[in-house]
Order: C-alpha cells, then sequence, then structure tokens
DNA sequence: GGGCGCGCTTACATCAACCTTACGGCGCAG
DNA sequence: CTGCGCCGTAAGGTTGATGTAAGCGCGCCC
C-alpha cells in the first residue's frame, strides 16, 4: 500500500513517511498540488493525506479537480485549526475525513484504514492464501497463524501478491508500488525482494510459492 | 496483437516497441508514410501509432489516405506541441484519439485500450471458449480459472485462435500476427509455436484442441 | 508402390531475463 | 561508538524464450 503526502512543511512530512514507514506502509510526498497531480497520473496510491494549507492555497483547488473528474481515491484532509473553513470546504468537496493539527499519528493511521475499509477497496482487513494470512490492519503476515517478520518491502511485496488472488503481478507495478517515484531505478530490486520474499516464506513452511512470469512478473500460487 | 509504429525517430520507435513488448504487444515499424502503406497492404494490424510529425510531412497524408479507402483501424497520433495544427487536422481526417510529446507511455496504453474497446466493440474484455479464458486486458489466459503461464508468441497465438472463435486461423495470418514483417522466415516457427502451446494447453487439462487444416492453417475447437 | 508436400517433433545456439550472492551505506538501538 | 538490520546496487551464474534446422510420419497423387 502506497499513499500520497501532500505537505509542504519537510519536517512534518518527514515524520508521517516514517511513521508510516514503521507501520510498513510506503509514501511518496508532493510538496505543492501541481506536483501532486503529476505523481498522481503516473503512479497509483491506496490513499492521500492532503494538507489544506498549502502556500498557495491550492490543496482544495486539487481536491475540487480530482473529485470533479470522478477520481474516488480516499482523501484525508490537515487543517489547522485556524482554517475550519476550509476544513468545511474540504468535506463538502469531497474528502473523506479531516484532522485539525495539531494530531496524533496514531489517530490519523485510525482514520486512514477506517476510511480504507469504508471506501470498499476491503472486503474485510484479512487476505488469506492457502496458510497465508495478511493482516491489512496491522500489515502483519501470518504463516500458520504464526506471525513471519517481514522489512516494510517485503510486506509491500506481499500485500500486492496477495491482493492478486492468484493473478500476475506486473513487475512494473510491483516496481510502483515498492519504490514510488523513486525513478532512480537502475537496479534489479524487484528480483532482489522477490528472492528475499521467497526465502522467508519458505523458511516459515508457507504452503505457497511465487512463480515467475518471464518478461511479465510474478504471481502467487499454491504448492501443487 | 500487432501494431505499426510509424516514427522517424529510431530512439522513440524503439522505446515504444520494447514498451509495447512488455505488455505482450507485437509491433512494426516504418520510418516512411510509404513504407507504411507497403506494411499495411501485406498484413493486418489491430491499430496504429503515427507520428504526424514525418519529417517530409506525409504522416497525415498517410491519415487522409487511408480514411478515404475506408479503412476503419485505429489510429492514435502523436503530434509536438508546436503543431496543435497538426493534431486539429489529424482529427478531422480521422484519427481516433492523440496524444502530445512529451507523453507518458501508460497513457497511450491506456488510450490505445480505450480505442480498441471503443472501436472493436468488446463487450467485454474476455474472450472465452470451453474452460479457456482470455483476459485482454492484462493478457493473462485462465484455464478452469487458473492462470496458465504463457510466452509472448504463445499468448499471441492463443488470442488470435480465441478471437477467430472457432474459425479457422489461416497460417500465413499467424505468421504476420507473430512475426510482422520478419519476411527473413527461412523456418517453421509457427508450427512450433502451435505444438508448444498445444502441449502447455493439454498438461493444464484445457477442454480444447487446436486442430490442422492441412493447406489453410489451425482452428481451436471443443473436445469431442 | 513410391515420391512428394506438408506438418509434427526434437534438438540446438543465442541471448535477454532472471536468480543469487555479496557488499557498502545508512539509520537506529544499545 | 558499535553492532545490527534494512536498503539498494552490482556482478556473475543460470534459466528459459526464441527462431532455426533436421529427421520423421502421413496422406496424396502419379
Amino acid at each position: 500500500m502506497r499513499l500520497l503526502i501532500v505537505e509542504d512543511d519537510r519536517e512534518l512530512a518527514a515524520a508521517l513517511a516514517s511513521a508510516f514507514a514503521r507501520r510498513s506502509v510506503s509514501s511518496d510526498r508532493a510538496e505543492t498540488a501541481g506536483d501532486a497531480e503529476l505523481m498522481l497520473a503516473s503512479a497509483h496510491y491506496a490513499a492521500i493525506v492532503l494538507d489544506l494549507g498549502l502556500p498557495d492555497g491550492d490543496g482544495l483547488v486539487l481536491l475540487q479537480h480530482l473529485r470533479a473528474h470522478g477520481n474516488p481515491v480516499p482523501i484525508i484532509i490537515l487543517t489547522a485549526r485556524s482554517d475550519l473553513g476550509d476544513r468545511v470546504s474540504g468535506l463538502d468537496a469531497g474528502a473523506d475525513d479531516y484532522l485539525i493539527k495539531p494530531f496524533e499519528f496514531d489517530e490519523l493511521f485510525a482514520r486512514l484504514t477506517a476510511v480504507l475499509r469504508r471506501k470498499g477497496g476491503f472486503q474485510g482487513n484479512l487476505l488469506t492464501f492457502g496458510n497465508l494470512q495478511f493482516d491489512i490492519a496491522t500489515r502483519e503476515l501470518l504463516v500458520d497463524g504464526v506471525v513471519l517478520a517481514l522489512s516494510v518491502r517485503e510486506t509491500e511485496l506481499v500485500e500486492l501478491l496477495l491482493r492478486r488472488d492468484g493473478r500476475v503481478v506486473p513487475k512494473r507495478l510491483a516496481e510502483d508500488q515498492l519504490f514510488g517515484m523513486n525513478d532512480n531505478l537502475g537496479s534489479n530490486a524487484v528480483e532482489v525482494y522477490v528472492h528475499r520474499l521467497r526465502q522467508k516464506l519458505e523458511r516459515a513452511g508457507a504452503a505457497t510459492r511465487i512463480d515467475t512470469i518471464r518478461g511479465v512478473g510474478y504471481l502467487m500460487r499454491l504448492i501443487a
């Protein structure tokens, strides 16, 4: 799961990014509404955390623009206490939830998962495949009910594979989800993470395997 | 599915070809409008990606010529931002969509599938035959709902057979689709790929078989 | 029957895609 | 500061797709 954080305050943005990373959620950051639009055009995000208090005041414009085009991506807006009017306009324009700064990160995370569930992206909060279970809320992978420790990238990868439920995950898509806008792709990073995940799954006794579809991508399959 | 890319910039053309190949779409390339006409006369293409900014300015002429002869092949035109007039003329002459350079490949691909769906009148994006399902969007073949891993060429071949829905696929047509303008055909490549596909289908438990029509071609049939 | 055309099958060289391992950098906890 | 784990990169080995070719079988026609 990858988020887009639209926030001009670098410090806050960095804090959010690292807090999300601790929960195995990756994120990209845009400083302006314009950047955000560009990034939204070229990658897929599970949700957007949008600061309405951007210096140019374009946060609201971005929001309206997205909704005007029928884009249903979940959006949580952040506002300063002094801008309560914006908050109303934001919800009016189609935001899914809001928080008033300052806020606790746990609060943000809780609302995010709530919004994601509400929006129907998730049927429940458990993806099951063979003897694997992935808890979307806690972002833990269980093998036969036992937690398997995974890194952030590895977590993103299993989630991707499990979400596709036995269908192919194109390599390109995996790159997007794992590395986001890091277009400095001079490497075989996806392959490396597939390898690491395969090892961990095997050692944990998973009844699944990751198959390679040459020239296309990967898929998760039950062991015959 | 095979495309014709009419583009004088070799680098761009190569990049497009490889990007399409990644999505299991084959393509041929013409450098000039004249070449393009020749190629169109001897092979069938699902769509044309046409750069209107050809040095001799013949891109538009080619477009007009095709439409004047009632050729309905889907055409997406590429123009530089400085040639907006051309864009209008192009749409006027019967192009189905346009992109302004520079553009994201994903954007091109999305528009292409949209145009194909619109024009080709796909009922859905799923071709079904016996217990086979071919998802046109993701280019996956499912046997009893399970993904069967196929190579690019093999994928082209099943798609061709399924699109004909029980009618014969002339061998010559298969050659065109699989190998395009590679007229250096000193081989029996089609036969080899039919053989490989037959094996994979049988091992996957397909309820269909590929029959040989001697001297003509192949057809897909339900097993009696 | 025997030659012939067509298709089937297997084998093979080539090369890109992929796997695997190793390593240096970086952030964090102790 | 130091050890540890995660991260991304690089390098070399391995695998599998691809197109070509050769041998075989089968039916057709003379």
